[in-house]
DNA sequence: CATGAATGAGCGTTCATTCAT
DNA sequence: CATGAATGAACGCTCATTCAT
């Protein structure tokens, strides 16, 4: 097993642990076996437990947004877009539930806000789709008496509560291209 | 001072320090002390530390589901219910961000969806926020193609992104007025 | 409720509880509840949780003394009172097996060797056995070769054997008048 | 140092403290700074303080057996034989009189008759006590109208109150031959 | 580089004892 | 006298971190 394969698997076997536990209730005893690696090699990639956590949370992101990144680059229509991206995101945000717990564990502490460095991998990701709003606004589609960053949050806060609350509370999940639909058009009825 | 009051501030110590510590790192020494009690007595009250601050979830639960029941009593028309509503909920939230956190935290971990307590609280508040839009389909104003708990739980969702991301990423909290439009009218331009 | 009986209910609860628990584990809550009585009032009549259990230690010994010291009066002849007493013995260890494991607990400790109220009393059983034995010496039928005081200890060893190793092990119990055979004769063949 | 050595020096602290203290008494950082280990060393090595402690119970148990053992094999006539465990037996209990009261303090204890593995150490000693006595039957010196076993235990019982009352009590210990003298043929006067 | 035995600070929890009522 | 709510010292055990090999 090459060198880099090792922290590789370190930061696997974390994602695959925090499937079936809390984060903070993950021991690095269990995450070595895991890894099938010495408990010290964690050390020797790892700053701490903090750190690895860390890095996991950062690493999974990074790869959210370099699949979106693609995406806003086509050039497809903005709804087409809109929906595409998003499906995306709240695809990964699903099929990885236990990493975006994290994440949620991790920013729920009080300190660090902006010198962690997942803050920057948000808002790459918050960019993104920052873009795509204003290509819509761009094409007239999208409200402009709303500052489009808040409307960008809510976007992102649409997907995490598709990914998050329903699955907590036994109920289907709802096509994604509802979740756009509610998002476009509201609950109003025309 | 009398037992009641005893139980109480541990109950508000446990909150208070949640505002500067994420809950798994808070320690029955520092509640204790906080609470000005004998680290005893707090077994007194409660049968652990889980049991401890899931009944501080749960207080704090309660009170909001309170303070909303009276709320949709009330015979306003639909957008205003819905407004008068989402502010008491989204306040509350707001001022009680660390008791929102903890129960994320309990949330978060694998097991218990129905069996502990703060479901049955969470689901109250649910069913109110169900009945205001229900009254609002009634008043022909909600959309019928949608199915109304996922509406609900989507007004939830924005409502605790409005609590958390902004503040987060120090953006600006955006007024409830504008997340009710966003939620009521989408996001397009009419 | 007089006030004597209060510390006698105590007591009795400790012995009650010593069937089912190992003395050290017993906690003085639950003493005070099962004795129907404050937990403050135990250190009314008992300066510490030591005291209580060495008085209830002591009261079981007094009573097997005072019950003893009857028979040893009698003018039976040797083997008849040896039989009668021992009897008795037994019996009272058999009964009050709780009791005698607090006893042995206690003296199992280190140090307390002279200064502890229960050696007294200890002393008073011993020296009703050596009184029989000298009985014995002075009717011609209890060697001489031996020094009494040994003679003495082994008798109650072996009573003490009979009352705990059998049970122990699923023996069954062998007769009182087998015990004192053996050891009036020992197990060698005439 | 090595890692046996670690084990056995835990083992060997816990025997130590237990000549000056009731085994419940004894504290893990007491053990762990008498062995000069780590705390947490102790876990590595065994279950929990129960486990530890049986360990230690059961070590010297099987100690005493196998010293044993080897000298009911030797072909010496039943006496020579009898005696010579008996010393062997005695002196050991003697030597380790805080590990006899550990596992007296095990064996207090309510439940736990078989399950636990002193039991099985226990069993086979007694078994090594009860060869003997068999050959002492085949030479038509050991009475057949009581029960072996219960001889067995009696002889046991005897060596054990040779180990402790003495002591106790701050009686001269007998020399094992007058124990032995006794158990063969009792107190009677010929 | 890699390991895992060893460590010990730190935690949750218990329970004998006190004291205001 | 009697109580039991309150206390906090003390314990068993865990687990992130280190370091000799």
């Amino acid at each position: 097993m090459k060198t880099p394969d090792k922290k590789k698997s370190i930061l696997e076997a974390v994602e695959k642990l925090g499937k079936t536990n809390r984060f903070h209730e993950i021991k690095l005893d269990k995450v070595a076996s895991t890894a099938k690696v010495g408990k010290g090699t964690i050390y020797l990639y790892f700053k701490d437990k903090n750190d690895l956590f860390q890095q996991v949370a950062l690493n999974g992101l990074s790869e959210v947004c370099d699949m979106v990144a693609e995406d806003v680059q086509s050039d497809l229509p903005f709804e087409q877009k809109l929906t595409a991206v998003s499906s995306k995101i709240s695809s990964f945000f699903i099929s990885r539930t236990s990493l975006m717990n994290l994440l949620r564990e991790y920013e729920a502490q009080a300190g660090l806000p902006d010198k962690y460095p997942c803050s920057t991998e948000r808002k790459r990701l918050f960019d993104l789709v920052l873009q795509i709003l204003q290509q819509g606004q761009q094409e007239g589609k999208v409200r402009k008496d709303i500052e489009l960053p808040v409307q960008a949050v809510f976007l992102l806060g649409m997907l995490r509560t598709r990914d998050h609350v329903f699955r907590r509370h036994h109920m289907p999940i709802p096509e994604i291209d509802t979740v756009i639909d509610l998002y476009l058009r509201g609950i109003t009825t025309r």
